[in-house]
RNA sequence: GGUGAGGUGGGUGAGUGGCUGAAACCACCGGUUUGCUAAACCGGCGUACGGGUAACACUGUACCGCGGGUUCGAAUCCCGCCCUCACCGCCA
């Protein structure tokens, strides 16, 4: 219960929310606990004298057997109360449960919004010279014809790009490369659904939390996945690991869908902040012991494709008020764009320690025979629209845009003109 | 979408409404035995929520796809839903 209000209490809770919150919670447990006993030894009871009940029958003691059957009905009679309210009480404690966002870990800082979030690491270098004629990526898009906003506004709506010629290209070539690197650090690739039920949306955590941000076909009760986090991580929803299973490594391509509402401004302009985005997810599933140090290995694996791709980035730990639903420790990766003179997030990499798993259902078993919740981490390695428009804005030239060299073997040309 | 069959423990697969939390086999774990391996034999082998314990042990309840119902008593009967398989229809 101290965890749990520390936890509130480092993401903004106010005092007394958490005291309520903490209140409810409690009594509510007890009530059930109490209950519970009573309604077993009824239950019990019922049991006993149904064969009882059975046994008369076959001696032939018909009045016998017919009291205790209306003395079961009595009892039935309780029963019915007591699973009633055990129901109400489960659901409330549930509600609340799920309501609970997952505990910060200890060296997440303190604050309010993302101007708290701590700058890990820096970008030491100078950024791109590009002088004063430098464009932001949505005039480059228009001027080289590699992205049109408009067309995507017109057969969907605003925030669904439509990417052509080699704006296509290097989205391809940058998928590939993505997945490329994740196969090499181990990662085994799949391609999930782009949808996913209402169970799975729950297990992790978009659901309660991110109802409004996801698009929902309610004739089928479905999702689309706001990223490739919610099937990936569902591979493992109800499953009991060995602990010589650890780690298991995912990653998969999807696009992602986000309703994003209530964004405005210059944060949503050109590919800032867009409804449908590709991403290159990878997601491992961790023994409790080592997921730290797994997070640290995955920090390193994006900021290795950063450095690859010759962009300028930054390392923040997230503070409290910033922290997702669902993490005790993030990591956002941003690149600066240099049109825009502005840093871009383009990757959030987490450990969700058991949060995910609890609702998952994902456990190992230990060399006594005993259940334990797995931890589960993931990341963007990396978002795509962003990245595109890093690229373009950092690499543009009187010539054209020249492409970074790393992802010459995934393209057929070297400068966009 | 239509019709039919089916959903039982890690797997295969029994199961007349009371003696079934559930046979048997396989897998798995522990043990005995024979030079090793193999085999044979013996024992163990689910989850959740309670009670209990220092921790075990032990113990109550629930769970045979999910949710309701009938009954003194349900894996077993009835209703709804979901899923799987087969065939048909439609279709990239």
């Amino acid at each position: 219960m101290d965890l749990i209000a520390k936890a509130l209490t480092k993401r903004g809770y106010k005092e007394d929310d958490i005291k309520n919150i903490l209140h409810d919670l409690i009594s509510h447990d007890n009530k059930r606990k109490s209950n519970q006993q009573i309604n077993d030894d009824l239950k019990s009871k019922i049991r006993e004298y149904s064969g009882q009940i059975g046994q008369l029958y076959k001696e032939g003691k018909q009045d016998e057997a017919s009291s205790l059957k209306n003395e079961v009905g009595e009892i039935k009679e309780r029963i019915k109360s007591y699973d009633e309210n055990d129901k109400n009480l489960k659901t409330k404690i549930d509600n609340i449960l799920l309501s609970l966002p997952n505990a910060p870990h200890d060296s997440v800082p303190h604050g309010k919004s993302e101007d708290d979030n701590e700058v890990i690491q820096n970008w030491e270098k100078p950024f791109p010279n590009l002088g004063s004629s430098a464009l932001p990526h949505w005039e480059l898009a228009k001027k080289y014809n590699i992205i049109d906003f408009e067309l995507g506004a017109f057969i969907t709506g605003s925030g669904f790009p439509l990417f052509r010629n080699k704006g296509s290209k290097l989205k391809r070539a940058l998928i590939n490369f993505f997945l490329d690197e994740a196969e090499k650090a181990g990662y085994e690739e799949i391609r999930p659904p782009l949808m996913v039920n209402e169970a799975s949306a729950l297990a992790t955590g978009q659901l309660p939390d991110k109802e409004g941000q996801m698009y929902h076909m309610e004739k089928d009760n479905l999702y689309l996945i706001p990223t490739g986090e919610v099937p990936i991580t569902n591979i493992f929803r109800n499953i009991v690991l060995k602990e010589s299973d650890f780690p298991l490594k995912v990653t998969a391509y999807t696009p992602c869908f986000r309703r994003e509402a209530g964004s405005y401004g210059s944060d949503v302009k050109g590919l800032n902040r867009v409804h449908q985005f590709d991403k290159v997810e990878i997601v491992q599933i961790s023994h409790p012991d080592d997921s730290y140090k797994l997070l640290d290995q995955m920090v390193k694996h994006v900021e290795e494709l950063l450095i690859k791709l010759e962009l300028p980035y930054r390392i923040l730990r997230l503070c409290g008020g910033d922290l997702g639903f669902t993490s005790a420790l993030t990591y956002d990766f941003e690149v600066f764009s240099a049109g825009q003179k502005k840093w871009l997030e383009v990757s959030s990499v987490s450990n969700f320690e058991a949060f995910q798993t609890n609702r998952l259902k994902l456990r190992y078993k230990d060399d006594k025979g005993k259940t334990h919740l797995a931890h589960t981490l993931n990341g963007s390695a990396l978002a795509l629209a962003r990245i595109v428009a890093a690229i373009l804005e950092n690499n543009q030239t009187p010539e054209g845009i020249k492409m970074p060299k790393v992802l010459k073997k995934y393209l057929n040309f070297e400068i966009i003109n």
